[in-house]
DNA sequence: CCGTAATTAACAAAAC
DNA sequence: GTTTTGTTAATTACGG
């Protein structure tokens, strides 16, 4: 909106350089160290897909069973998130600690 | 991993048993400890955005950065693979080691 | 995918008139009409909630239990696309018609 | 679906039975309904779409016209109620109809 | 009003 | 090659 004769270092800091390049960088390197790791781990799910198949496996059939078993396990979270909320509104949430 | 003592459920046979259910199982296993890790991580980058935003930086804006710096990264990787065609074409393939 | 011997004024071609606007305009039109009856719906829904809350009802704990039914009717989706794929899989696909 | 004979099991009184099921119910079905109408809405939205995607239009810039389009609406709105409410503030509010 | 959470479309990847 | 499928980004809606 309006002009800012400081450019700032830090965010919400109006006294000095950029942008707080230094912690921007730290920033960004975490994020590329982790998506790293998950290029990896992904590269890896590939390559057990591909063995299943190798030895005779269907993959869209083995795709559907691991949705079935995925869906299972948010249904089991859902409802524990569910007595959750019940013993909460019963005034009883501390059951869980 | 593990021996089948049952060599007639085998994959692709269906006229024996169900599907080779151990060996599947096994599969299935792997990818959804794989897949977990994976869900992790990307629960861990959600989390450095999230802190970059809180002292904030614009995840926006990060995300462009990234998205740069992985153009550049792919950019010296290419570049570095054809040097290195260069190199053995010339006979000089051990001067990278 | 390759050069079109016909030059008419169809979208891709700009050499003649715009951009074939009246199509255009009948799409956004259709589009416009659609949006607005979903917008409309959406209003109905939210009155439901506020009707609801004014008796009583937690929204909160009402929206967890929609979730919980809506992920019981996509489990059953789930569950008879691979009833479908193990029928299709022993040669049986036609008993679904 | 039926009456409840119990009229003590009102909302907000967990003193008695559950939470008053069946007309809880009969808000999440009535909310189910309305959510089915507008899925089912947005999956035509989704074609039209499709169809201007397969008759050579950008969807990309048809959004962004969409967008523009609403804005212009909305303004229109706006300044009709402005132009009602000055009426009315003359006491000519009935020039409208 | 803001921040979060859910939905939806765009993009990218991988299967056949 | 094309046609899903999975991931990512952005819009939108809800509650505080």
């Amino acid at each position: 909106m309006t002009d800012d004769p400081n450019p700032r270092a830090v965010p919400g800091d109006n006294s000095s350089q950029a942008v707080a390049p230094d912690r921007l960088r730290a920033f960004l390197e975490r994020i590329e160290r982790v998506t790293e790791e998950i290029s990896a781990l992904t590269a890896d799910r590939s390559e057990i897909f591909a063995e299943a198949k190798a030895t005779g496996f269907d993959t869209k059939a083995m795709r559907a069973l691991l949705k079935l078993r995925a869906q299972d396990h948010a249904q089991r979270q859902e409802e524990a998130a569910m007595l959750r909320l019940y013993a909460d509104a019963l005034g009883m949430g501390d059951i869980f600690g």
